[in-house]
DNA sequence: CTAGAAGTGTGACTAAGTCACACTTCATCT
DNA sequence: AGATGAAGTGTGACTTAGTCACACTTCTAG
């Protein structure tokens, strides 16, 4: 079993300072997470730092009539942006955070983590480079939603989910989540797809026929 | 005048080192940019840091058919978290950034400036500060895409904007811009309004009668 | 006083999302 | 095997928003 100062540097690069990573893990808890579990829901208080160091968290928002937008999702090493965003605004989460396999994560409460950055500044670079990568994914989120295309976006996404035998594995809720569409639309889409002998529909699988 | 190292150490708090502050300054050149000048477009590659030192820029997305999308304004003493994102991830612009009014702006080559990073990582605390923000915001963009109500929005942007007159001096189009709606829509919306009773219109003007 | 630019009005159409409800398939418990 | 509830799917009817096309109006500069 690896340290929490080892697990920290291996996550961490370029890695920070020894006293910056020592002082980071003397305060630094690690934790396990079972799938499905949300980590953080709209309105919460931000109450720790989250560094996922295995599995992966989907961070989504969602709408009344139940229609969700997936923002980005985090993968091991990385940290939630939205997290630290809170953190350093101090304002609640708007956006929900679900683990969507098991879960390891490191966690460092508020206070601690703020104490850190300020006394090892070094810590902020890693950060940074997180945050630059956010960015870009959350405006490409915002250029589809304004020039949106839904059948190029269903057909592309098709064919990147599908496997070897050219079988997406999906029910149709499941896709439209991804898309933030809604499943009513995705349903309607993929017979159309159907009709036009394109795809073949069973239940929770989208068979492609012919390029699409 | 100010000295660029004043300059910098007043747009930069909590403020670096002096020795990253001089490193900074070093590299650093001040310039001034007229009004409606684009200091960036997307597909551009991002040669330089950009701090506002005096003035407001815009940060949009446009479709093809001309609407546009604001994400979000930088005023003076903020870095533009979609240049840091480019430059750190080298990646091109996918927005573009347009000057609201003159401005005085700070700027850095790219390499000179990842440099500086490496150098001295405090500065990147202030950064982070400034991302932390724009992730809100983005965020919030995405929120008002994806559960849009378009007439409420609307209604509260008009009365966010009107004057002690209750008029807001805006065209139907720069309207539509700030909402990432199109021109047509909102006069359709502001002519309902006003069959209503809820407002007069006049060229340029949009004047707010009773509680809307 | 006139041409062009900027702003506005409107009909016709399309894409997407919403609501309501029926039907089908599957897992599992007894 | 049969019952039952959950998950998945199909579809009509409707609403909102965006797009396209084009006419009309107001303003401004020469």
């Amino acid at each position: 079993m690896k340290s929490l100062t080892e697990i920290l540097a291996n996550a961490l690069s370029p890695t920070p300072s020894k006293a910056g990573l020592e002082a980071m893990s003397a305060v630094a808890v690690l934790s396990d997470v079972p799938m499905d579990q949300s980590l953080f829901a709209p309105g919460n208080k931000c109450e720790n730092f989250v560094l996922v160091v295995e599995g992966q968290v989907r961070v989504q928002l969602s709408t009344r009539s139940g229609r969700e937008m997936i923002l980005f999702r985090l993968n091991a090493g990385e940290s939630c942006a939205l997290t630290t965003s809170c953190l350093l605004t101090d304002s609640p989460y708007y956006a929900e955070g679900i683990a969507e396999t098991e879960l390891k994560i490191l966690t460092i409460p508020a206070a601690a983590f703020r104490n850190l950055l300020n006394d090892y500044p070094e810590l902020s670079v890693r950060l940074l480079d997180n945050y630059a990568r956010r960015i870009g994914e959350l405006t490409g989120v915002i250029d589809r939603l304004v020039s949106r295309d839904l059948n190029q976006e269903l057909k592309r996404f098709l064919i990147e989910q599908s496997d070897d035998d050219d079988v997406v594995h999906l029910s149709h809720k499941k896709i439209a989540d991804e898309l933030g569409s809604s499943r009513e639309v995705i349903s309607r889409k993929l017979k159309a797809l159907e009709n036009a002998g394109q795809v073949k529909l069973t239940r929770g699988q989208v068979h492609i026929l012919s390029i699409i």
